[in-house]
DNA sequence: AATTAGCACTCAAGCTAAGTGAGTGCTAAC
DNA sequence: GTTAGCACTCACTTAGCTTGAGTGCTAATT
């Protein structure tokens, strides 16, 4: 039994037909509907077919057929059109943009919105994940109270700050002095990595001020530490709740406290992508049991050589493949050509 | 006829009851569950008369009877005990602040985590406003591709940052000698309204840095605009789904999308606070449509004397209130003794 | 050999009718 | 003023019936 042209018009007559209806497409509605110039009958054949080959699955003896994840699959790999963005995509994502976003997260967190009400199903991102980075500046100054401001600037441009208390507090003239010190010290040093060295030379070079140097160093650690456990957001998780495959509370229940939980997603999102495309997983190839019914589509966006994050879109598994792929990978290009131009050495 | 204290009992039998269970209460159960040596007969002239009062609803002529927002007020305002937070509570509260916490938004995130697991409800919050703040320090770093850090420190030790292009950046040292001239001229004026004969004064002062001048003006002004648009966080929203309440998924939909849009909201939450204590919003109380069988109990936290923000708790109207009240209370005492702690003149 | 028409069969979903029980309101007795 | 008793109401449940979409099989047709 071979898989010919004609069973796969009539599996993405299948899978189409249950992306728009989440109901059983049955042998008649395909020969009506689809002009495949054959009778229901030869349809229904031709239906038994994909079953037993495991594409297609029926509900219940009287029912219609429902694409399996295996269906899914093979449509998504080979029949599936990746269009374009089309032009009122395109012009939303542009209105986006052109708002004065200067900051990543907020960038990030208006896209996710975005990209929710284009497709209509939910939005999942990770906070960029900085590896390799080198520190470009870090700087001191006080504030009230014994307070110590402690900013870091690493390259492409993220600057991170974190308030702490001191017994000591120097002079801000002197306090400007001590950061140029580390900085001179520290600069261009992986954040992940500093060389034990400098940090003795820093320590010698700065006696008096060991409190200041010390909680530097802590500083840091705890970027890179609040680094390496990736963060996710996800937002439109609303949508979800029209599809019917949620109508049942309980199961719209279940799939939030997953989402919440995230640790789950977390593994998945993180997973390496052997390419510069899309990552699909459909349904139980997620490999979390609560989301079975729900396909997820995740890519990389990346901005500088050492700034990534992986953004994707979670619908239920009758999700319209093709117009999620598009809208993802053309979003991407926004946001990448947005980073780059808001951190990236131009003008040098 | 006179609201008596046996009416009363019945009442909070009948709002006991109906919190517990969600189910319409009826006459025999409050006489054998409550204790009040009359016959279920006798309760049930009582409920007669309650409902013609207003106070309580029969949903249909052989159900049994459920509070009406009227007496949802009156249990509030005058049944209702406010209890101390429990032993269980208190521990997890000071759990979450023994955390290493640095950001006021993270703070006030967990804590509304912590709020919505201690109540199964939802938990809302806006971002602190800022009012009436002075400016303390502003500093000046430059970045790789012509980027200039803009950072400015109130009081309350508030510290945010921007990212700005600029045609021409001075060096460092120079732009410290810049953030001192700025910081001078500007330490101890009001954020939101900045004498115009300092910004005179500092263009003429700093002379051919009129751009980072201007830069700097551009910087406070939005960081005032960002903050009049008071900013809302909602947590805890799955805990909805598990009440009767929105066992159908479309009222679930209409109130998370209402919550989503959050301008409504953001009206009730930014209401004047008469005093102190909380403010009890009661289904159509609210004055949002779809809210109407939601009840809202909100507060303010302050810390500092410039910087207020508000909290709430949204659950069904049939909401514990006697529990909520006292968490809420709880809950904004930790918050006010963490962030004073954190950002106060301690010290001085 | 492939396609199609026809028909018996299946089964979820929708409808109806009867039964159930929680709850009320009223009346008469205490 | 309180209570027991009873008739009445009405949402909810259950079982049985009907409907209709859809299938699988078979025999006829191309």
């Amino acid at each position: 039994m071979s898989l010919d042209e004609r069973k796969l018009k009539i599996l993405q007559a299948i899978i189409n037909d249950y992306i728009a209806t989440a109901e059983p497409v049955g042998s008649r509605t395909i020969a009506k509907k689809y002009d495949l110039g054959v009778s229901s009958a030869t349809i229904r054949n031709e239906m038994s077919d994909l079953e037993e080959m495991g594409f297609i699955i029926q509900p219940h003896a009287s029912a219609g057929r429902i694409p399996s994840d295996m269906g899914y699959r093979l449509y998504v790999d080979n029949i599936m059109k990746r269009h374009k963005l089309g032009e009122r995509e395109k012009r939303l994502a542009v209105s986006l943009i052109s708002k004065n976003i200067n900051q990543i997260q907020y960038l990030m967190d208006e896209t996710a919105r975005l990209i929710s009400k284009l497709t209509n199903y939910a939005t999942i991102f990770s906070d960029p994940i900085v590896k390799n980075t080198r520190i470009q500046k870090i700087q001191l100054m006080s504030l009230e109270g014994n307070k110590l401001m402690i900013l870091i600037a690493t390259d492409g441009n993220i600057v991170k700050h974190k308030i702490v208390e001191v017994r000591y507090l120097p002079e801000d003239d002197r306090l400007y002095e001590i950061s140029t010190v580390i900085t001179e010290m520290l600069k261009n040093q992986l954040m992940e990595n500093i060389d034990e060295n400098c940090k003795d030379t820093l320590y010698q070079e700065l006696t008096g001020y060991d409190e200041i140097v010390s909680l530097v160093f802590d500083t840091i650690e705890q970027f890179v530490a609040s680094v390496e456990k990736e963060k996710f957001h996800i937002s439109g998780t609303n949508n979800m709740l029209a599809y019917p495959e949620f109508s049942d509370v309980e199961k719209a229940k279940n799939l939030f406290q997953t989402l919440e939980k995230k640790d789950a997603l977390s593994k998945l999102l993180s997973e390496p992508k052997n390419n510069n495309d899309v990552q699909i997983y459909i349904g139980n190839e997620s490999g979390i049991e609560e989301m079975k019914d729900c396909s997820i589509i995740t890519t990389t966006y990346e901005f500088g050589n050492n700034i990534t994050g992986t953004i994707g879109i979670l619908g239920p598994t009758r999700m319209n493949y093709s117009q999620v792929v598009s809208v993802l990978n053309g979003m991407v290009e926004n946001i990448e050509d947005v980073l780059n131009n808001l951190h990236n050495k131009k003008g040098d």
